[in-house]
DNA sequence: TATGAATGAGGATTCATTCAT
DNA sequence: TATGAATGAATCCTCATTCAT
């Protein structure tokens, strides 16, 4: 049943088609509302223009999704599920080769940090989805932290590190490369932001903490 | 000519009254938009809610304000002003004390981030804006880069020290304190957060770099 | 394809309705507008007002037409076709004949000339309008021109006769008519006025020019 | 007392001032909205803008006017006092001399008819200054009627005259030159144009009617 | 008298949503 | 199922008019 495997979660959803061909339709609708979220923002997308661009009628719209929120939960839903990190286990021995993995993680899904974008407009009108977000965040946050608890309690990081603290920093850089990068126009230095990082968290090889 | 110090410069706009009931009119119109648009977000916030909000009737509003748009960059352009920065020194001796500063005088500015919270919704839709904004954190950016070098410069901080990047990670850090005070509940620890960026930024005192 | 004939030309309008029904609200939103467009002048005219008169939504309105300025234009459009001529071919034995005709086609199109009561508070604002206009009227000087032409070449006018002036003067006094009938409450007598106006164009019959 | 000579008899004015310094603040009124009239068109010229141009605030446009509809008359009232027929004999002996003084006296009041782009705009709307208007042009006819009862008392025109009409033409005809002039851009030929009109009422010379 | 700030009714327009076909 | 016509609430904005200064 792969076909039932991102059935959506969140509110009950007027119809997840079980055909081919409606299933196709229901993932052009996403995909589309996906694009124009993305590059017009979320109030001004208008129903019928997701609809126009996916190819279908507004009467369609309404038949998979109950109204544009709808719409952009799945999405939401959709991409969480991908942001669920690859097993972001701090290796010892090489720190800062952990910190490549959830970078390398976190860039590969460019196209799912475009919605990203998007929230911001969303979370002060809808607090259900604001704690969606802040969830997953918190998620995140719990998995970074850790990784860093591991570490501390192996005596590598800086004795007094205040994980907590810490944690969330890391987060933040993460969260807000893509913005640095579209700004700037410039690829990161995974390899020097690395470092930035781990001189945070571990004190210089050369010095007994 | 007291009456006429915080005249605004936004926009070429209809009018900005000389009278001083009227300033006072403009003002609540004002600090009326502020509430709404970090309550409500912008794009839901409406004229007419403003108007009513500030208790003036709808066309007082456009006496003063071509559109929405229009009061938002009044109310950044007052706000960026205040942003402007403190003598951001980065004095020798001892760094958290500058780190200290800069908290502090972003935290002071809580109302202005307030603000910040709509802005991200407005970026994608008014690249103009997004400009203005853009610049914004380009001066914060360089003010913090300017401490840094001068820091480097004397030797203090770590010789293979990317500025850019650190300065970038700082400035986002702070950004997003308030974000973290508001999720959290919690106020930040402001000197332990000193510590984790002054790692970032200065070998350890007993270590010769 | 009867369906497709009177598509419409003017603008580069949203929708003209394939389906029967829809066509018929598309005309009586039409014809709606034309008669309160006579009775009560355009601006005046609000486009609820047309919906209503039409029994149908606002929003139908603008699903038909761009705005009031549309709905005019493709009416205008329908009655200027309906204006072209009727084989307007100057009779050389009998002149008066050939008046009665285009005093006949004129008066049979009683309703087309309840919009140019319209036309003249347009004109001002709308200068592509006026041009359309104006475009029309030079039509119908000039098919007027033509016949008078070759009744000059066939010797039967007055040898001076300045064609263009007298092809203007009963190009007015036709336009008129209707205004004047309005006016006066009267219905003008026809055979009368051909009289007139031949005698401006050709000598009386029992002299030799 | 001739500062009151154009003291308005429509309607009833809040003010008709005595002082010369608002005499003039009052005509400097009546002259921006007669071109803001001309120029833009009655519906569209708000009376914000007519005080503005004339260098007065809006609320002193409304303490001379009742509102814009009220300058519009005093303006008409105005200008149709210089419609007064120049004594308009017709002279027996060389009637397109008769024509001459007509089209003479009409063509001197060029921008009076700059006032007549506006009326049909009102007409429809306003049936107290439609009937005004008809008055003042039931007038011209009757001028121009009595002149041609004259010369057909005395034999000299076409004996089967059919007076009224001839006249409503010869009105007609002159009412529109300003419209021809204005679409043409050409000076009338007003020689030819007696010309004209007269074959419609004088027999040629040599023929015993 | 003159000013211009304030008012709010009213017109234009959009768009989420329903429903007949 | 799919369509897209129809709806009308909601928003934007203007402008005639009033009234306190």
């Amino acid at each position: 049943m792969s076909e039932h495997e991102d059935r959506q979660l969140v509110g009950a959803f007027p119809y997840v088609p079980q055909q081919k061909r409606a299933q196709q339709k229901r993932n052009s609708l996403l995909e589309s509302g996906r694009e124009l979220f993305i590059k017009n923002g979320y109030e001004p997308t208008t129903a019928k223009e997701i609809a126009t661009h996916a190819g279908v009628a507004i009467g369609t719209f309404y038949r998979y999704f109950s109204d544009k929120r709808q719409l952009l939960l799945s999405l939401l839903q959709n991409q969480l599920d991908k942001m669920l990190p690859p097993e972001p286990k701090w290796v010892m021995a090489n720190p800062e080769r952990f910190l490549a993995s959830i970078l390398e993680s976190h860039f590969k899904q460019l196209e799912q940090i475009g919605l990203h974008q998007v929230l911001p407009e969303l979370i002060i009108r809808d607090p259900e989805l604001a704690e969606v977000l802040i969830q997953s965040r918190k998620n995140w946050h719990a998995r970074i932290l850790t990784g860093l608890q591991q570490a501390k309690e192996k005596g590598l990081t800086w004795p007094d590190l205040e994980l907590e603290m810490v944690a969330w920093s890391i987060l933040v850089i993460l969260e807000n490369i893509p913005k640095k990068e579209k700004e700037s126009g410039l690829k990161t230095d995974c390899v020097e932001l690395a470092k930035i990082i781990c001189r945070m968290v571990f004190p210089p090889k050369g010095m007994t903490p």
